[in-house]
Order: C-alpha cells, then structure tokens, then sequence
DNA sequence: TTAATAATTTATAATAATTCTAAATTTAGA
DNA sequence: TCTAAATTTAGAATTATTATAAATTATTAA
C-alpha cells in the first residue's frame, strides 16, 4: 500500500512533508529514532524540520501506524505496525532482533485479571549469533559502524 | 537485610549517601524515579547532591541491586530485584501494578534461537479494577494525585 | 476566483532528564 | 598519620523533546 493511500485510509490530511516521512518508514519499516528518520530525509536535500518529523510521528503513533517501542537507550524508538513481535537485544553485541510473537499469545493471558492489550518492551541476552561461538553480531555491528562513520565523511 | 549488608556483600563500599539512597529504595522498592528518590532524601533535610543521586543509581543497576525498567513515560525508573515481576499499565486510569512472573518462565524459552535472561518492559491494557466496572484504580490514582498536590503546600 | 479560515510547517526558544567536569571532600591502606 | 584512590559535589554542558508564535499552505464559503 502507497502512503497516500494509508494516510488517506487513516483520515490524516495529505502533505509533501508526511508523505516524506511515511515513505521512509515504509522502507525502513522499524527500530528507527527520530533523528535517523529526520537525518536520512535531510540528506537527500528534502527540505523538512526536525520538529515537523516530531510532529509527523506523534501524529502516527496517535492514529496506529507507527508503534512506540521501549529500547535499551534512552532515545524512543518507533516500528511501523505490521504484526504484533518483540525485540530482543542482545547484551554482548548489542544488535536488536525480532522476536516473532507466535511465542505467546498476548491477548489470550490473563494477568492476575488485568486484560493485557499490547507489550512493551524487549528481552536481553545473548543473541543467536553469539550463541553460535563466532560472534556474527558483533562484526556486523562493527560494520554498520564502520560504514555510518565513513558516511560521514 | 540492612543496607549496609547489602553493599558489602555486593563489593560496594559504604558511604552515607549510599546508605541513605538503599535505606530509601528498601522501603519503596519500585516504580520509582531519579527525582522521586533525590526529592524524598532531601526532604530530610539530608543533603545530597542530584550527581550523587545518579551516580549512586548507576551503580547499583550495575551491580545488580537495582533494575532499570521501561515506562510509558520518558523518566527511567527502577526497581530492587527482589524477584522477576512485570509490569501493567493501566490505558484507562493509568495504575502501574505489579504482575507475579510465574506467568511464563523467561529462561525457559528460546527466542529463535537468542537466550534471553531479563525482560523489560510492561503490558497495557485494562486493570483488574476498571473490569471490574467501578473504576477504583482511577479513584485511587485521583487520591494520590490530592495528596500528593497537598503535600506539595 | 477570491477572501476568510483552518491546518500545517517552521525556526527558535524553553524545558527536562541525564552526563560531564574539575575541584573539594572523604575514605582506605600503608 | 600520611598519601593515594575513591567519592561527592555544584554547576556547566549535552541531548531529546515540547512549546511558541510567526509564516506558509490548504480548504472552505461566498
């Protein structure tokens, strides 16, 4: 589905600048802070604010496209809402993964007769590459850096 | 346990400050922030400095004595790990109860093949009380809300 | 279409939580 | 006690986020 089409289908007006940001949730689709998000439209030269990307993104997360996510940092990051999953961050290498959320059925606990709705929050430990002996994580985490500093230049 | 045992038996050496931050924290144990903690010592009339507030917190989390836990809010809080609960944030009247883990064992599963040994985060949804028609979390909360406006005079 | 109105964007200021810094104080070990 | 290391501290700096108020853009009514 296009973003006009889900900004329309969620009654929220059409703009260039929510376009723009709905486009590259779409292709990122998670784990995204609001400077990444504000930083990868600036550089293709777009022209948008940072406190319109804050604005944009409140907006969503009111109207359930985009999720707010608790994350290890203190930064709030955000996943487009396509299925219900959970994050698992792992403590040697410090990637994020998903977690699919067959593993439990949310909706069907009943917590002490609270009615839970939705799930916050991630697991921590040692992720499936660590597990593995070589730490895949971990070099690929030193990539990604590696790259986004060269980026920089 | 005292306080002091606690430090000592945690490799931590004894300082006032330290003492007077676990004393505090072994009394309310949870759902609390680095305001809320600095604000009550001081109350006292104990002098402490903010820095030491989070210097000591950080501490602590570091060496297991506390555990930093996600909210719905920004503020980081904490809680003592006496055992693994989670939490429940209640949509409706905005509670935060507490929900025993022996719901589901966390060291038991296997995430895609990630080994998780904490979890943070909470679940939302609709407490117990508001189920339960009369909206007595909402009630309370409104209470702690005067009491605390009141003791603010 | 035009005028008026409402919605949105924007730059900048303000706020709030947290971290940093470097000096002062306290504590621990010889 | 003396010295070195650890800790505390006030205040500055940083960072994420929210508020403000003016400017721009879109929408509606005449």
């Amino acid at each position: 589905m296009k973003a006009t089409e889900i900004l329309k289908s969620n009654g929220i007006n059409i703009t260039s600048q929510r376009v723009k940001v709905l486009d590259y949730l779409l292709t990122k689709k998670q784990h995204l802070t609001v400077d990444q998000i504000y930083a990868s439209i600036a550089d293709k030269n777009e022209i948008i604010s940072l406190a319109t990307v804050y604005n944009v993104i409140s907006l969503f997360v009111e109207k359930g496209i985009l999720k707010r996510i608790s994350s290890p940092e203190d930064k709030a990051i955000f996943d487009v809402t396509l299925e219900n999953h959970f994050h698992f961050y792992c403590t040697k290498c410090g990637s994020i993964s998903d977690v699919s959320s067959s593993f439990f059925d949310i909706s069907a606990l009943d917590l002490m007769g609270n009615k839970p709705d939705l799930f916050f929050g991630y697991f921590t430990g040692t992720c499936n590459e660590c597990n593995k002996g070589v730490k895949k994580g971990k070099l690929l985490n030193l990539l990604r850096q590696k790259v986004k500093i060269f980026n920089r230049r």
